[in-house]
DNA sequence: AACGAGTGCAACCGCAGGGCG
DNA sequence: CCGCCCTGCGGTTGCACTCGT
């Protein structure tokens, strides 16, 4: 698929490597003017020789507004971690829970997170390889979301209790896209919260398909009886 | 002061998946 | 249904900076 990457067209005339400040300005204005978006318009619009995933990545890593920059707080930390454990390296949902960081941020913070934390492990020589191995393996069962198609209405269930109009279709990945709704954008977070029938209707409609239902059931204990997200977290 | 090793982070690359004609 | 195009993601690379010797 040569045409997402930077090779497209006449690659040689393409810039790469570190942006300057007046790229950088261009590219503002150009994101200003007409929104985000269009990525494969921006290079022409701002006047950049550069291909439209560099442009992208360049607003949302580093010039997008509210990106917090510097180090991880502990609570920052201490969350990306839990929530490494419940979703392993899905950087950008990881980074969608941690406000004005990116996925690159925290991918590049994992990355060396785990280097240092692999280096004192292998300083740890007292422990057994096998206990480490085993602590190793349970960090991660993770657990993966499918990616699914399934009706607007279902998700509307405080609206459309009953609805059975398919018509209209949403992906998972709508959902996670986490700016774009209130109604949606914690829809994991929001369901799993919710102990009340507005879940069990969704498990009635057919939401949850039967691995879906096993895998919450039996291999993941979401929540005890009054259990909270944060308690939820707690555990890890 | 010089140099090599280690580290952090920005940027690149390849791929998967969704939308649309 | 199929193929093309676009977007977004995760893994990897490369470079600049820091630190220790």
């Amino acid at each position: 698929m040569q045409s997402s990457n930077c090779v497209e067209g006449s690659s040689s005339s393409l810039r790469k490597g570190a942006w300057s400040q007046h790229e950088d300005e261009l590219l503002k204005d150009c994101v200003q003017r007409y929104g985000e978006g269009k990525w494969h318009l921006v290079p022409q619009r701002a006047g950049l020789k550069r291909c439209r995933k560099s442009c992208r990545l360049r607003w949302l890593n580093y010039l997008k507004p509210n990106i917090k920059k510097g180090d991880f707080s502990e609570d920052e930390v201490d969350l990306m971690i839990k929530l490494h454990n419940l979703l392993g390296n899905r950087w950008s949902l990881i980074a969608g829970r941690l406000p004005g960081r990116t996925s690159n941020n925290v991918k590049n913070y994992w990355n060396t997170y785990m280097r240092s934390k692999e280096h004192s492990s292998k300083k740890d020589k007292n422990k057994p390889k096998e206990e480490i191995e085993k602590v190793e393996k349970s960090h991660h069962e993770v657990i993966k979301p499918q990616p699914r198609t399934f009706t607007k209405p279902l998700l509307e269930v405080n609206k459309f209790h009953g609805s059975n109009d398919n018509s209209s279709k949403v992906t998972m990945n709508e959902l996670c896209e986490g700016e774009s709704s209130s109604r949606t954008s914690n829809w994991w977070e929001a369901f799993l919260l919710d102990d009340n029938e507005d879940n069990n209707h969704l498990l009635q409609t057919g939401f949850w398909d039967e691995q879906q239902l096993n895998m919450t059931t039996n291999s993941f204990d979401f929540f005890s009886e009054g259990q909270t997200w944060s308690d939820f977290l707690a555990q890890f």
